[in-house]
DNA sequence: ATGGAATTATGAGTGTGCTCATATTTGTGG
DNA sequence: CCACAAATATGAGCACACTCATAATTCCAT
């Protein structure tokens, strides 16, 4: 088991004794990090992913190169980063939004994709280079197999979660893990779909959303499958 | 318009003329790209994608460095050649397979992604690195955005034709290019499934293919959806 | 304040995929 | 058979992502 970053063990005790200090070495990380991200975002926006340089982005940010590594573990995990965000704080988003909680499941899954492709927006221009290799297993003699899965797993458990209380409601049958499994497919679908959508204000693909969703939870609704 | 490989006009001539006398350039040609795609094709086994060095399948080749990339434009593309090969082979097969003509939609689709989940079963150790990344478009600042899209374009077509059939003979409403647009997405769900499904003869995605394939049809047949 | 431990930064070094000017081989017309 | 052109092979060289031994910084007990 390696370790790949430098690890610290600070924290645990910053925690527990005096929060109003959070002491330099956190704050300089913090700020590194930040800005590290604000200078990969403008080059990946502007060059790409395979464009943009570890070389440039630490220069830029003013840093090592090999500082750079310390942060993240690849450049492609630092691409992924704005990724993983996104889910994070769709996540969020919907816990906190509490007259979703009762609205229908159409609604409210066409709700967390639409909120979802607004906040990658701004990522348009390179998170297609990025998004599904994050889906895929690595190689399965590569030992990050499971690491590139586990990335998923939060946001899966989290569909499973709507997708459950939906079956609970008597919504839609009981779909079980298939139901999230199925979502991300028809996710990854929708995004390809974005990805390519010249309409304006991506229009098209707010449609296909809106009728694909209907019409996937109308048959549902209608059959008793059983799985 | 770069051209990455170095290209000739052979063939053009010989397919006029003398078609008994392959002639040793097209022979030498043929055996070196062979040569390359068994080796390569162990060490992506044995290896992965990642593992597995220009350098060594060079050299367990035959041939220099520099020679493979005259084959192939990059690593990743040697990779993807099989499951280009892959989809050429089902298209041909279908084409051939005159019982399949007739048959329910189902079936055909059941059969179709049977036979390549078949066929890519030695690929399996790597082929999860490489797959979705031909389906992704690269950067948009990247040139090669448009080439890696056409590599899926032979097989939409295909699907289109099948689905098109179907349509005519009233099995299914009319899905335009949606159809083989969400049929590509739900290969590639099964893919996934595939990729991870333990089960012995990889029962558990058969079962789901089968389950899933007749619900959706099912559906189709069912309601009068206008698109 | 001070020494020492824990953490973070550094950049020369490594092996990689890939390029390109050059050399070699093959095909053709005289 | 011989020049000449076209096609193919070659490997030194390049920029890249990433590593790692070492240096610099921060923290804390004394």
């Amino acid at each position: 088991m390696k370790a790949h970053l430098q690890r610290s063990n600070s924290g645990r005790r910053q925690a527990v004794a005096n929060r109003a200090k959070p002491g330099k070495r956190i704050i300089k990380k913090q700020r590194t990090k930040e800005r590290i991200l604000e200078v990969a975002l403008d080059l990946f926006c502007r060059k790409g992913l395979h464009g943009a340089t570890t070389k440039e982005i630490s220069r830029k940010a003013g840093i090592a190169e090999g500082t750079l590594f310390n942060y993240f573990e690849t450049k492609e995990d630092l691409a992924l980063y704005f990724f993983e965000k996104e889910a994070e704080e769709v996540m969020k988003w919907f816990a906190a939004e509490k007259s979703l909680r009762r609205a229908p499941l159409a609604e409210q899954l066409f709700s967390v994709i639409q909120r979802q492709l607004d906040y990658i927006t701004p990522y348009e221009a390179f998170i297609g280079e990025v998004v599904f290799r994050s889906l895929q297993p690595r190689s399965k003699l590569n030992p990050l197999s499971l690491e590139s899965q586990e990335r998923w797993i939060g946001y899966l458990r989290f569909i499973r979660g709507i997708l459950e209380a939906a079956e609970k409601r008597g919504e839609i049958p009981e779909l079980g893990d298939l139901g999230a499994y199925a979502f991300a497919a028809y996710y990854m679908g929708i995004v390809t779909y974005w990805l390519h959508d010249n309409s304006r204000g991506k229009q098209k693909t707010l449609a296909l959303l809106d009728r694909s969703l209907a019409m996937a939870l109308a048959i549902l609704r209608k059959g008793d499958w059983k799985w």
